[in-house]
DNA sequence: AAAAGACCCAACCGCGGCCGT
DNA sequence: AACGGCCGCGGTTGGGTCTTT
């Protein structure tokens, strides 16, 4: 069946939308709300076709669109959202509050896409480049297979839903029945066996598998650096999918997808290797998010010795608009920390504050976790939280033997964590 | 300083799904 | 069931801006 044009072409107004038609745009939808596109452009005064006037509203007049740079977090959905759903923009952005599609899409191809690239990452499988081509050779047709993980993922999270709402109406508690998750695995193994640990990772999530493996091969030498500036180096290649191999806690709760378990946190583990190589996963996140070159700073300093159970959390307007773009330490990396479960250490942290006053993330955390004092933000931009470093050792489950910048890795460890945690609910509901 | 190339992103195009007739 | 209108979606384009030579 042929299709008619949308509108008559004739006479129509093509190309860049001036301020004046913008407004007309404005005022009546204000008013009489868009109703049908076709019939708007006549009833506005507009010499556009419907669909222009629709894309125009849609993608950059409406009032609810969050414009500007895309945040770290933004990042991360996108890549993560990208790797599971594949080109399927409005997906992604119903997970980006404020955030169209169209703009998804742009900064995907424009900025996310090349990045992946250049690390050796294949943007379209989120596999690396080498394993790509090997898992071509092997004749299995990728997108069929995305599609495949993307249908069952959906699927997982649609029964996890229902037996969500099943576990409400039948009252029960998990203590007398399976968790929502142990059921819905239960129901999806007869679809899809469940992935076997470290081997066989969902195709269209092997860039996890990659990760983690880069992940693997550094993990022991990861006391053996001479500098701090040698471990930003190894640092540097690895990303925040290192972060969510780290942590059981990050696993979709419906997904089969599993983590391994080598680079699993153990809380409950003293020895100073486990925890300084925990702690480096935060660092590892902010720095291979954050490109190198920039001009923005987000410094963290520390001092040392005092017996203050107060720090303070700086935000520094530097450089416009283009926060958030780099994370680094300096001062004071040769020193070592001497403390017993009384003695408190405080760090200052610089960081920049985005245009819309958002907060970085470390500061979020801090708040999240109570260590974010608006009380006493005083008229400089400077907010003080208290009881930093003994709180954070707890809320990482370290009691002794730590060091206060590996600590505030910690905490942006621990909100990406939290934060993943709220993605994934999000997800559900 | 000027030209060429690269980059960016708003806007366009056309397909396909949904729904009413 | 067939048709036609509307809208959402993903891919692509074109022109403005920035960077490099």
């Amino acid at each position: 069946m042929g299709r008619s044009p949308c509108c008559e072409k004739t006479g129509l107004k093509k190309g860049p939308w001036t301020p004046e038609e913008d407004q007309k745009l404005i005022a009546f939808i204000e008013k009489h709300g868009h109703g049908s596109w076709r019939a708007l452009p006549a009833k506005a005064g507009l010499r556009r076709c419907g669909k222009s006037c629709r894309l125009r509203w849609s993608n950059y007049l409406r009032p609810d669109i969050k414009r500007g740079k895309f945040s770290l977090q933004e990042e991360q959905t996108i890549i993560q959202l990208h790797a599971l759903l594949g080109n399927r923009w409005s997906a992604i952005a119903s997970h980006l509050p404020k955030r169209t599609d169209n703009e998804i899409k742009n900064y995907w191809n424009t900025h996310l896409k090349k990045r992946l690239d250049k690390m050796g990452i294949d943007p379209t499988t989120h596999k690396p480049k080498n394993e790509s081509l090997a898992y071509s050779k092997d004749g299995s047709n990728l997108g069929h297979m995305a599609q495949w993980e993307s249908a069952r993922l959906e699927a997982e999270a649609r029964l996890v839903r229902e037996s969500k709402l099943q576990e409400q109406q039948n009252n029960l508690g998990p203590m007398s029945s399976p968790s929502s998750t142990q059921i819905t695995r239960l129901v999806l193994n007869k679809i899809t066996p469940l992935q076997q640990k470290q081997h066989s990772l969902p195709p269209c999530l092997d860039v996890l598998k990659a990760w983690q493996s880069s992940w693997s091969n550094n993990n022991n030498n990861i006391n053996k650096y001479s500098s701090l500036n040698d471990k930003k180096k190894t640092m540097h290649v690895r990303s925040m999918y290192a972060m969510m191999l780290s942590n059981d806690d990050l696993e979709s709760p419906t997904s089969t997808l599993c983590f391994p378990e080598s680079v699993q946190m153990n809380n409950n583990n003293n020895n100073s290797n486990a925890m300084v190589s925990t702690n480096h996963l935060g660092l590892i996140n902010e720095n291979y998010l954050l490109p190198p070159t920039t001009l923005d700073e987000f410094i963290i300093t520390k001092s040392l010795g005092t017996t203050s159970s107060e720090g303070a959390i700086e935000t520094v307007n530097g450089g416009g608009s283009d926060s958030w773009r780099y994370f680094t330490k300096h001062n004071n990396e040769e020193e070592q920390v001497e403390t017993d479960e009384k003695t408190i250490m405080y760090d200052t942290i610089s960081c920049l504050q985005d245009d819309d006053g958002d907060i970085m993330v470390a500061v979020e955390a801090l708040r999240g976790a109570g260590y974010y004092d608006d009380d006493n933000n005083s008229n400089n931009n400077n907010v003080t939280f208290t009881h930093l470093s003994s709180n954070v050792n707890n809320m990482v489950g370290f009691e002794n033997d730590f060091d206060s910048n590996e600590d505030l890795a910690a905490v942006n460890l621990h909100v990406n964590f939290e934060e993943n945690k709220d993605y994934w609910n999000g997800m559900l509901n």
